[in-house]
RNA sequence: GCGAGAUUGGUGAAGUGGUUAACACGGCGGAUUGUGGUUCCGUUAUGCAUGGGUUCGAUCCCCAUAUCUCGCCCCA
């Protein structure tokens, strides 16, 4: 049999409904918070990745989905979202014309060449925004909140949001320094993985599971004490925000995020569930003050995060959550016999027209079968037509909880589920 | 990239080196001449992931491959 390939899966059924139901309240949070839908290309020359994610990352050097198009060009399926939308932002020359800050959300396929296991998929949806052309602290913390608020809207309980500061160039780039006269001594007791992050990308050291425990990484100097005035004022400011909004927080100096274009504010939301282990990181941004600017445009900032659809979806499991989408039917349709069907079939096409959630049966079921049929779709109401129905221009209703039946003339049908049914039609 | 365990009908699954691959649920049909969800009856896998091998014979043993599940790494 055709399989799919590996690491992907099927969206259908409940889980169809389940992820409509996500991303329709998605929409709606940002439409409050006044953020624009983009859309970019699944895949972008692989040039662009190298340059917005980072050329040492893992994800660059060994997850992308890289391909030659028929034109020899290199291509890449997305692994993220940011690049291209910040590619989009600098492409269509959004700082000039648009009006500031530039603030945008996106949802869709994202692709990463790993091993699968739970929570993790070849091709993945993330959902992810953008905000360029501020400064302003309140944008970072508005980005968090925007999170934050989205899980508690989805009633999980058990969420952590850890905070950190990188701070500006100039404070990282004197941080730096200092980790890498703090490991130099000791580096070569360290892992392989760790010994390369050390020429390449120090701060990465502080997340090795491998030498946690080490002593030199639990005296390890943090970001925040290298933090000069200004990126101290950008934090604190952050900080008072997210109070103001009631977001409860941690400051935990580990989290430093891998991309070298990531400045002052980086944070993480992690599922408080035992049992996720690595898989508890449920979103994660910050700023990227450097990162338009790498992809060609102007010297100009960004806030950014994204949040994954899969552990989403586990996490919500694992707290019993059920999502409040409509799983019902208004009105299920069942003729007699062939005879009727036609007349059914157009009293069907005025329900739906009126605004109900109407269906039939196509598989020629017997009149017990369509009952069945009718439960299963959790039909709220029947509709009986036979010859006497359609002979006296009155059909049968009947209630399919209550059991009750009606008489009903057409002329008045519709007016008499819009007084039963209420629904935004 | 490394490691562990799986793979039998629509579903949950039992099973054995050898005639017709249990059982349950679900589906469909009937008992019921215009009304189901109870009950009863019938029916529902020439098939046990794929390709090799061992064997008189393999769903069962061996090897390879694929996929799934779960760890590690990394990440969302």
């Amino acid at each position: 049999m055709l399989q799919k390939p590996k690491g992907t899966y099927d969206i259908y059924g409940e889980k169809g409904k389940q992820i409509e139901y996500i991303e329709s309240l998605l929409k709606s949070l940002m439409s409050k918070y006044n953020y624009d839908y983009i859309e970019t290309p699944i895949f972008e020359s692989s040039e662009l990745f190298h340059r917005g994610v980072g050329e040492t990352t893992d994800i660059v050097t060994k997850e992308t989905y890289d391909f030659k198009d028929r034109g020899d060009r290199m291509m890449t399926l997305r692994p993220e979202g940011t690049a291209g939308v910040v590619r989009s932002f600098v492409e269509n020359k959004m700082y000039g014309y648009a009006s500031m800050p530039v603030k945008t959300w996106y949802f869709g396929p994202m692709f990463r060449y790993e091993r699968p296991q739970s929570g993790r998929y070849r091709q993945f949806k993330q959902f992810g925004l953008e905000v360029f052309g501020s400064d302003d602290p309140m944008v970072d913390a508005e980005v968090i909140s925007i999170a934050v608020n989205f899980y508690k809207i989805l009633g999980l309980k058990g969420i952590k949001v850890n905070i950190n500061s990188l701070g500006d160039k100039e404070s990282r780039d004197n941080y730096r320094e200092a980790l890498i006269k703090h490991f130099e001594p000791v580096i070569d007791t360290y892992c392989e993985d760790c010994r390369e992050r050390f020429k390449k990308n120090p701060l990465r050291i502080l997340d090795c599971k491998i030498d946690h425990d080490k002593e030199e990484m639990k005296n390890a100097p943090t970001t925040i004490e290298y933090l000069n005035e200004e990126s101290k004022k950008h934090f604190e400011a952050v900080k008072e925000h997210l109070e103001a909004l009631d977001i409860d927080y941690i400051v935990n100096p580990s989290v430093v995020r891998g991309l070298d274009y990531y400045t002052h504010t980086v944070f993480e939301v992690e599922a408080d569930i035992p049992e996720f282990g690595s898989q508890n990181v449920l979103c994660g941004g910050g700023r990227y003050n450097g990162l338009v600017e790498a992809v060609g445009g102007p010297n100009m900032s960004g806030v950014g995060f994204a949040l994954g659809l899969e552990r989403l979806l586990n996490a919500l499991e694992a707290e019993k959550i059920t999502l409040p989408y409509d799983n019902s039917l208004d009105v299920y349709v069942i003729p007699m016999s062939e005879n009727e069907k036609s007349y059914a079939f157009g009293l069907l096409q005025a329900l739906r027209m009126s605004g109900f959630k109407a269906d039939i049966d196509y598989m020629n079921r017997k009149i017990s079968g369509n009952f069945k049929q009718a439960d299963r779709y959790n039909a709220k109401f029947v509709i009986i037509v036979g010859e006497e129905e359609i002979n006296t221009r009155t059909l049968t209703v009947k209630n399919n909880n209550t059991k009750e039946e009606y008489k009903v003339s057409e002329e008045l049908l519709i007016n008499f589920f819009d007084d039963n049914i209420e629904e935004e039609h």
